[in-house]
Order: C-alpha cells, then structure tokens, then sequence
DNA sequence: GGGCTGATTTGATCTGAATCAATGCCTTTT
DNA sequence: AAAAGGCATTGATTCAGATCAAATCAGCCC
C-alpha cells in the first residue's frame, strides 16, 4: 500500500500516444460512441474540424492521466473503459468524486488548474481536446457550448446527491444508492450490475470503509436483496425494496 | 420543530412581487451588484434585453422560493441577502448543498426539476429569469452562456470539495474548512467572518450535528483559533493553524 | 498444480460523533 | 419588566462505523 502510494504521487502520468492527432474526419466519423457524446453536436460537414482538435490516447489499467492541481491544458471524452476521479487528502486519505465511463466528457470542474485527479480501473481508451482548441470550437460552434452546460448542469445534480449520501445516509443506504447508480450507468440494465472498481474505490467514494462495504454486501445477499457474482459482478433481487432503502424510506 | 417542519413541506413558497417585470433598463444599470454577476457580460447598450428579462423578488426570512423537485421554470439572481440550497431526505434528514448570497446566481443544477430547495436565511432580494428567456438571452449572448458555463465550473468544483469534506474529514476539520470558507465569501476578509445561519444549518452543511458544531466551536475557542463574537460572527485568531486543520495537514 | 500477491470477507474491539438530557443565553412578545 | 420562544452550550451515555487482526478467496505466473 505505501509502495503504490509512493508511486502513485511520484510517478508522471504515462499513457501511450497512439498517433497523435488524427487529421481525417474519418476518425470522428466512425466513433462508435458519438451519438451518446458531446461530439453528437457537431455535424458531418463540420466534422473535419472535431478531428484535427482530437488525440487519441491509451490509458492502462492503474494509470492515471489528470493530476490533481496540475495545469488544466485539456478536456477528454472517454471513448472506452472505466475510470475514478478523486481529490486526496496530504495523508492519503482519499475522496473518489466520481466514476466515468464511455461518453463521459471530463475537464468541466477545472478553474486553472484540475480541481480532480483521474485514474483509469480497467483498460481506458479517451480523446484529448486542447482547451485552447476546444474554446475556439465552442466560439464556431454555440451548440457545443450549449451542450457542455448541459453537461455540467447534470455533472451537478449528481453532485448535489453525493453531497447528500455522504452527509446524511447510513451505510446500508449509501451501498444502495450505489448499487442503483451502477445499474443506471450500465449499458445494458437487464444484466448484472458491473461493478469494475474494488471495495476499496466503492468505499472512497461513499465515504466508508473497506470493511463497512464489505459487510454491507454480505447482509444484503443475506436479506436476498442481492447475489453477489463472479467477475465483479452483482445481480439485483429485491428491486423495490433495494429502492426503497436508497432512498431513505425504510421504516 | 415539527411543527416547523410541518409548515415548511405544506406552505407555498411566499415571496413578494415587488413591482413586477421592470420594463426600463435603468433598473438594471442601476443595480449595485450587476459588476460581480453573470449581468455584466450585458454591456450597456443592451442592458435593456436584461431588464425586460429580470422580476425583482424579495423573499422574507424563512421562506423558500424553490422547491425540490418542482418543475424548474426560472433562474435567479441573488441581489441581496443569504440563501440555503438543500436536499430533503423522506424522513427530515436534511443536507444543505451550499449557501449563496449576493451575486449568486442559481438554476443551473437542474434539469426538467429543480433538483434543490432554496430557503431565505435572512431578508433577500432576488432577480428572476424565466427559463425560455434566459435561453433566448444566451442565444443572442453568447457571452452570457459562456460566462454560464463558467459559473457552473465554479460550482463543480466546489461540489468536490464539498464531498471531500463530507467524506473524509473530521469534525474539527469540517468546521475549520467551513470557517475559512466563509472568511472567503465574506465581503470584507478584513472584519469578522459574519454566520447568518444558525448552528443547525451548519450541521446540516457539514454532514454535523448541532452539539458537535457547538463542541468545536468552543473547542477551537478554548484553543485560541477563534474569539466567538456576538450577533453571529467569529473573528479568526490563529489563521494558520485554522488553515493547516482544514487542510488536514494537522500532526 | 503450487506459490505468491492482492483483494475480500469475517471477527473482535475501539472511538469519534450521535443521541439524549439539561441548562444557559438572546431575542421577541406581552 | 416579565414571560415565552428559539437558539446555543454543556454534560452523560450510546452507537454506527472505523480500526485492528486474521482468515479466506481469486487471479496470475511458473
């Protein structure tokens, strides 16, 4: 654990350059994802300037590719994989934020500097945006803009719930709403929840311990509320019930 | 309490219309706070557009004028006086979100509903913006959307904070942090940090209870980090050590 | 298959803050 | 001026979750 933390704060972010910037609109045009990303505001004409703006990069698992009070020089668009976005305290203790995945557009909550770092779980592949570049898109093309502060909009909402998980639910309540979070997120509700990340991220970003998740889990499947799979995975029982909890409405 | 409580889930929000929309752009150009808000991205020779836009509302003290949950039909913009942005849980837990005053400008944490309630700490001024002319001002302002999306990075950065503090930091720290926010917020750093909320709002910010803000409180008076003041403000004695506590940096 | 490492689960004990209770203080009302 | 009401402080006790410790599990490599 200490060696990883010293690595982890002494290491500079590695990622590989795939090929640097791809001139051909040929790129954007055959993102699998485009549709469900901030991109999907730009059209096919115009796509050709979305391209030459874009990097694309390889993050490995464990990697992190934003550092915490670096200078904010980028946007990323996360075309594939898993990542945590965290703010740490000097004595490791640490807050994850939030989890991304495809689609998810990261850089908003930034003034001069990234207020977050970010990590990737699994194998991460994401698009870089220079902001100077992306500014000058937001500038031709309003409808981008419009879009971001959608983004952000809804970036705050859910930040307004995990404000409220973290000051006033119990720990059952908050293992629930994670759960029920999760399944949202994923792309295909009707399967088992995917939960990528350890015990130890599930329990930095509900302001739990290691331990406490744990436990919670166990008693959950023990309630049949859950079963616990294989492959980090859990399957959800007691929908309604499961519900219910989350919300702070159990008798 | 409860019947306090009972009140403020039944009531309608209450405030008075002060004269409707103001159809001149003085009203406008002569607004005391227009320079620290997201109005003064409107230069002069448009001022008119904002103030056909703009209802002044004042709010009493205790009342709210948004309602969690509630279809989100308008901005506004705080002219005057302090706010308390929370979310309710079913059984009267309650998290508050933030606290706004003069030149906050709220609604942009929404989507089709307001995803927050806002109650008036003390007397309050306000200036309201419905929606769809708010987005016809962004249309043909693209400096207002700009300066939007600025504001909600703001906001998004300390949401995170804020989760930071609510998930990871101790009583005292919470309590330092919240102080030397405050300090921030204040008008004059220079004088006393004013506290127009009462020690349960506190709590209910800091994820608290009323006796452990108070212990702290008192704590850090016994301590020689604060002189507590009358009518609601602390002065801070030992800047540094409170700074290094909030951080938590602490030995 | 065996060994190793990291992750997860489980058990026992501890603790920071919550809960409950009472008192004090300040402001408003009569 | 006295009473009432609401807020703040203080003390005693309890408790939800943290901490510490150990056992088990899962995945990877040889």
């Amino acid at each position: 654990m200490s060696d990883q933390t010293t690595c982890r704060r002494d290491a500079r972010p590695r990622r590989l350059i795939l090929a640097g910037a791809h001139r051909q609109p040929g790129y954007c045009l055959t993102c699998g994802i485009r549709a469900q990303s901030v991109c999907s505001v730009i059209d096919d004409d115009d796509i050709a300037r979305l391209a030459e703006t874009a990097v694309e990069t390889l993050v490995l698992p464990g990697r992190s590719f934003i550092e915490e009070g670096a200078a904010a020089t980028d946007f990323y668009n996360i075309t594939s994989g898993s990542v945590k976005l965290f703010k740490a305290l000097p004595d490791g203790r640490r807050q994850i934020t939030g989890f991304a995945t495809t689609g998810h557009f990261l850089g908003l909550a930034v003034s001069d500097q990234y207020a977050f770092g970010a990590e990737a779980i699994d194998t991460v592949r994401l698009c870089r945006f220079s902001r100077p570049r992306m500014r000058q898109l937001m500038d031709d093309f309003p409808r981008l803009e419009r879009r971001l502060l959608a983004e952000a909009s809804n970036e705050l909402v859910a930040a307004q719930n995990q404000m409220l998980l973290l000051g006033r639910k119990t720990a059952r309540e908050r293992v629930a709403s994670f759960l029920l979070e999760r399944m949202r997120e994923a792309q295909d509700p009707a399967e088992d929840v995917p939960l990528p990340m350890t015990r130890s991220d599930m329990a930095d970003y509900l302001g739990l311990t290691i331990e406490t998740v744990s436990r919670t889990l166990s008693w959950m499947r023990t309630e049949r509320l859950v079963a616990i799979g294989k492959g980090h995975t859990v399957r959800i029982i007691a929908m309604e019930r499961l519900q219910t909890l989350a919300a702070g409405d159990a008798a």
